[in-house]
DNA sequence: CCGCCAAATGACAGCGCTAACATAAACGCC
DNA sequence: GGCGTTTATGTTAGCGCTGTCATTTGGCGG
């Protein structure tokens, strides 16, 4: 009658449920649950029989609070949409692999407050770690961070100082060797082909890089176009459409990213015009889209697997948040293709 | 000296401190933060400075333990770098936004197996509801499933009987509408270009359809080829150079998506084969690659977006588990592009 | 056969929060 | 002006688990 809990599933199976039929303590439960501890072999196994039969499933909330350890890995990316931070997960997934640590995803939609916002929200669970794609934050945010004691790693730019740990590389001087190896083909007259550089700022680093790289060689960027909105296969056909309108002359168009430049491809397609014969195209991070392409696309491979990867790895393999900052790069290299 | 938490960050900060600080019980604060019964200004004033002073971040894990309500919605999909899932969490995304739920997103890598341990994982946040692409899970996943009593939705496939409700489209007919659609333009002798279907169960499913159209016309699929691995644009390109080089007399080949369509077209810009004319070519999906090709691609739009919105609408619409299982066909339609 | 140690188990408090029930003022209303 | 009623706040008792101490038992050397 006074039964302290409802007959049957109503509140859900507890450790004190599954300690009763096995007749032990909680404690002893969950230390059989958890290999913690010295167990006797014949304990284990009715506890275990206990856990089967009751279909029990442990509360990480519980256990979370209990032992302030909640075992997940906040991670924020500005997109899912844009290929290349699925495959950063992919990486962050892998190092994850077997260490009983669950990441929860967030999306921040190229947008600093959302960011914001996110990180509070995901700061409440607890996490051990955090990964943010991105050095640029608002004040807020970089405080909350700092303020949480949580290690944090800032993932895919080196270009300017992370909180802690930074993986990734250089966009600046990603661009500035595009440039670089361009010239050293032989190519002089630049148009540039980008997309909204508010929001996908690490672009626009690229950018500048390039035209450093030229500068030095005195040549200029005689045109540039750039989509007022997130990247796109079908937004870089457009603006090459475009800039070819305005300059018939080009030799080669540096693209932001290999999406923009893989819609230049279908342009020249579409047009008649022959890559790199007729008009040298170069992206940006190698793509399997683009390196599928009839004439595999020029570019530069970043590594996003690898910086996921590494990122966790680095941080599960400390304990706190390091006295001194670090920067892990990751590197890239160019793909010479067959559009440039 | 008789400190109860040492001085300053050490623990953190908790409702206590702020409700010492604002001079106010902690029920008053908890309160206010969840705007949540009557609350008279002043002293929502007062408490809302003391958080920002002692920059409190609420404990959902405490939360949730304490309301037996995690806000937590869990999502397994198959993959992330398939396009068409992360639209799912772009269409999940949206509907979640201002409900204060948050998505924690798990993936599967197509294996029942590891979708079981990663079902049992996340019903150890007790999560509100969730999400799983697909409907064919192991027996001991279903059995958590329906033993947590959580709200469930399985997307992307209506083609079987879910366990409470399924979002999505018929594959099957999508593939059998796709062969009326072929028949009537005139083709006869079909193709097809697929990849492993071990892991991607739709796919078999669309084929199948395609294969009792063409049957209902006494049509025979003349030649089959199929990847062993995953669909990616490079597979499609190489198996289409496959299939054509044991039958040149094809006049379409259907591929099991639009990602092995896109290598199909590739194939075909290299090889000289002009698309329609020579070859018709159609996939599944409308992703906005195969749309930007010089040749839009023939295919079917499955709309993922819409599919992730619904199933989460749906969910918390509904406070219980249903007694119900209810089916949402969110439909598709043939695009006829200009490859098929 | 005693004392001592390790192995195995348990009691208890408390993690930080919130539901559910008080309580205490302030406000009409006839 | 007594009574119900709102509005604002507080008290109490957990949520389900794990850390920190006991406590119990058996083994074993002397």
């Amino acid at each position: 009658m006074g039964a302290k809990r409802l007959a049957g599933r109503q509140r859900g199976v507890t450790l004190a449920d599954v300690a009763l039929l096995a007749q032990v303590s909680e404690i002893t439960v969950s230390r059989i649950l958890r290999n913690h501890g010295p167990i006797g072999a014949d304990t284990r196994e009715r506890v275990m029989a206990a856990v089967r039969e009751t279909g029990y499933v442990p509360n990480r909330l519980a256990g979370g609070l209990a032992s302030s350890g909640s075992k997940l890995v906040g991670v924020i990316v500005p997109s899912l949409t844009n290929i290349v931070f699925p495959e950063v997960l992919g990486g962050i997934r892998s190092a994850l692999e077997g260490t009983g640590f669950q990441a929860v995803i967030a999306v921040s939609d190229y947008d600093l407050d959302t960011e914001q916002e996110l990180i509070a929200s995901l700061l409440a669970w607890k996490p051990e770690a955090m990964v943010i794609a991105g050095l640029d934050h608002t004040d807020m945010a970089r405080a909350m961070l700092v303020g949480s004691g949580v290690r944090i790693a800032e993932v895919m730019e080196i270009d300017s100082q992370p909180i802690d740990l930074a993986v990734g590389l250089s966009h600046r001087q990603a661009g500035f060797d595009t440039g670089q190896y361009l010239l050293g083909r032989g190519y002089r007259r630049f148009g540039y082909v980008g997309h909204d550089w508010t929001s996908d700022h690490r672009a626009r680093l690229r950018h500048d890089g390039l035209v450093a790289a030229l500068g030095e060689a005195k040549v200029e960027l005689v045109e540039t176009c750039r989509f007022e909105g997130p990247s796109s296969i079908g937004a870089g056909r457009d603006m090459l459409a475009q800039i070819l309108a305005r300059r018939r002359d080009l030799d080669v168009v540096v693209f932001s990213n290999d999406d923009m430049a893989t819609g230049g491809v279908f342009h020249c397609l579409g047009a008649g015009i022959k890559p790199k014969q007729d008009l040298a195209l170069f992206g940006f991070n190698g793509l399997d889209v683009g390196q599928a392409l009839p004439t595999p696309l020029s570019t530069v491979r970043s590594n996003r697997f690898l910086i996921g990867k590494t990122a966790i790895e680095k941080l599960l393999g400390q304990r706190e948040r390091p006295e001194t900052r670090e920067i892990i790069d990751t590197g890239y290299e160019i793909i010479t293709g067959a559009t440039a």
